[in-house]
DNA sequence: GGCCTTACTGAAAACGTTTTTCAGTAACTC
DNA sequence: GAGTTACTGAAAAACGTTTTCAGTAAGGCC
């Protein structure tokens, strides 16, 4: 019944590779595999985690490779890292543009979405009253999802 | 001319020291040390600068006192963690209550602000869509101060 | 002021994470 | 299919941070 449908994470893979393609990055198993494991996962991983995620899938990758491809999608802005309270809980997908993230303190999740304008009033006070010329920010929501507030 | 004034920098010695002094911590000529050379400094120090910073005039004292003296300026909330694009760019004294930073990426110095109701109206809209119930955030500004602005 | 308890100290060692190195491999271009 | 060259993984090195531990001194108490 229905007819076949590409999952999700399918779509964000095929999209990344794009991107790194595009940036001149060749595209290895290694590669593909890291990738997937990122859009796959249900929450930010740190290094050592995508790694072994991405060993199920091509085992003979290495955790350098990672650091490697952490670093290109860095830079492509394709991820971003995740503070916590007590620092980096990791590294999750948010694809292109200016996202923000939300971090769930009990499972860990992390909620993507858009506001480039929220900041703006902010910005501009700082500009009125310090003659500070804001080029960019980092903003970072800790708290609890719609989910683990009802578990409670 | 003109009577004597205590500095600023020695008045927000005091605070912090007296701050520690409440908190339980005893004042040790290690940490008067780290604490005056944390807010004389012109910038966020990483512990390393903080470290030879304070040796000047406290030669005998060791690394790991200026990384357990952090940890506890931070519990109290007298420090910030301060991130450039690049990650971590050190430490920077904030005082008490909800301050925000904004930090200048040519001359490296740090501005202090209050601004706890700038993200409400985005913390709002996150319940109201998501449902998620925001507890605290990151945020931090970079971009250039009025005087590199002036300079280029 | 001196004594006593116990938190604090600094040096060294241990530790975990990230980066560098390098020779072999394989992706992409033509 | 051949050639160029970016990429790979393993090992080693480098790095920042934390732990350990015996000696020291801060602050409370008399």
């Amino acid at each position: 019944m229905g007819r076949w449908l590409p999952n999700r994470e399918g779509l964000k893979m095929d999209f990344l590779l794009q991107e790194l393609r595009r940036a001149g990055y060749r595209i290895t198993d290694a590669r593909r595999a890291i990738v997937q494991a990122l859009v796959n996962a249900s929450r930010p991983l740190n290094p050592q985690e995508l790694y072994e995620a991405a060993r199920v899938q091509h085992p003979r990758v290495g955790l350098v490779t990672v650091y490697r491809t952490l670093e290109a999608l860095l830079e492509l802005g394709m991820v971003q890292k995740v503070h916590g309270e007590q620092g980096c809980v990791g590294y999750v997908y948010t694809g292109r543009g200016h996202r923000h993230v939300a971090w769930c303190r009990a499972c860990g999740r992390a909620f993507i979405f858009e506001g480039q304008e929220d900041l703006s009033s902010l910005e501009q006070s700082l500009e009125r009253t310090l003659h500070f010329r804001v080029e960019g920010h980092l903003l970072q929501l800790t708290g609890l999802c719609a989910e683990c507030q009802a578990r409670t």
